[in-house]
DNA sequence: GCTTCCATGTAATATGTTACATGATTAA
DNA sequence: TTAATCATGTAACATATTACATGGAAGC
């Protein structure tokens, strides 16, 4: 289990609420391991009643108030153990690639305007990474050294992404065709 | 929920065992949907009582029996509909990536030797995707359009990460070399 | 003698998702 | 007036992991 990890990692840097979180898990952080916001704020309190977080009250206005949770020194100790040791294998649930193994059965066009939505999120995403790296760049690379490479990550896997993409849009496009001459 | 998705998907191109799944979902498919054996046997359990499956005894010699599971027109149906559904955004929990982000609180030489674990993984995953791909161009790639099309998400995204891989690399013994300069 | 492959499963526990619940503020 | 953003949570349910269980055959 390594939710509570990439809550910790996320605490080391700032302190944040709970709705900063999921907020970091939708985009950034998202990338390479995600959750909603009723994970994490479970998870935050498991992380509490542990001592490897705790939090001060915000009060706000116009705004609900919030608890802003920062990472303990045992937090950190935890996180230290945890990186020593070999990390599980990646897992994913990629619905769409499930799709289009079985894309024998699935109507062409349907696949073509999943794939073009895909495409559109994939293709803002690499935007917003790369005009991320530009400024650790600018800031210094050395600096930020694993956030930068965490981003690069991200950049690489959306033009890898998005190349594929274009083959499979050509592909469906061809198969189409066939179909209508037929 | 698309576990059943990705096993009738499977059954689609021939019967199989939990076991033979398992194996594929170890591999080919595991890069986009993983699975182990004991979810894969209590979902063959229920298909089959949901009768989108079915399956015969194959009794062996000098291995255990084996129950080959066939999809059933129901199961088709089933997938039929679901591939109509829009895909949910795939779901990553990638544990070393959160390593790399929690970087300043690792030891560098430990995350140089989990990256060229992964990395000898993903050059073994790299080879046998491209034979794979070899293999299906020269049996014309229209007959296999799917399986080929998955194939090649596979290939770009281990050059992707090998590539980011390199990059990573560098970086770190730039980073221990300034270590031990200190 | 030890490990891996074959092949199937159950049980206990942990994780994750979906639905529900609240309520003020701001922008379209 | 409809939706989105901010902000937190609980409860029910679904899914996934880990540990346990069995047992012959083949290879080192």
């Amino acid at each position: 289990m390594s939710l509570r990890h990439a809550i910790l990692v996320l605490l080391q840097d700032q302190e944040a609420s709970g709705y900063d979180l999921a907020r970091e898990f939708a985009n950034s952080i998202g990338l390479v391991w995600n959750a909603t916001h009723q994970q994490i704020y479970l998870e935050l309190g498991k992380l509490n009643d542990q001592r490897m977080v705790n939090f001060r009250h915000v009060p706000q206005e116009g705004k609900p108030d919030k608890k802003l949770y920062s990472i303990t020194e045992e937090g950190r100790q935890e996180l230290i153990r945890w990186l020593r040791k070999p990390a599980g294998p990646a897992r994913i649930r990629d619905a769409f690639m499930v799709k289009v193994a079985g894309g024998e059965l699935a109507d062409t066009q349907t696949l073509i305007n999943e794939l073009e939505l895909l495409a559109k999120q994939r293709r803002e995403r690499l935007a917003t990474f790369e005009a991320l790296a530009k400024k650790l760049d600018e800031q210094g690379r050395e600096q930020n050294l694993f956030s930068y490479l965490t981003v690069r990550r991200g950049i690489l896997d959306q033009r890898a992404w998005l190349q594929w993409a274009e083959e499979v849009r050509q592909s469906l496009h061809t198969d189409l065709a066939n179909a209508s001459a037929t």
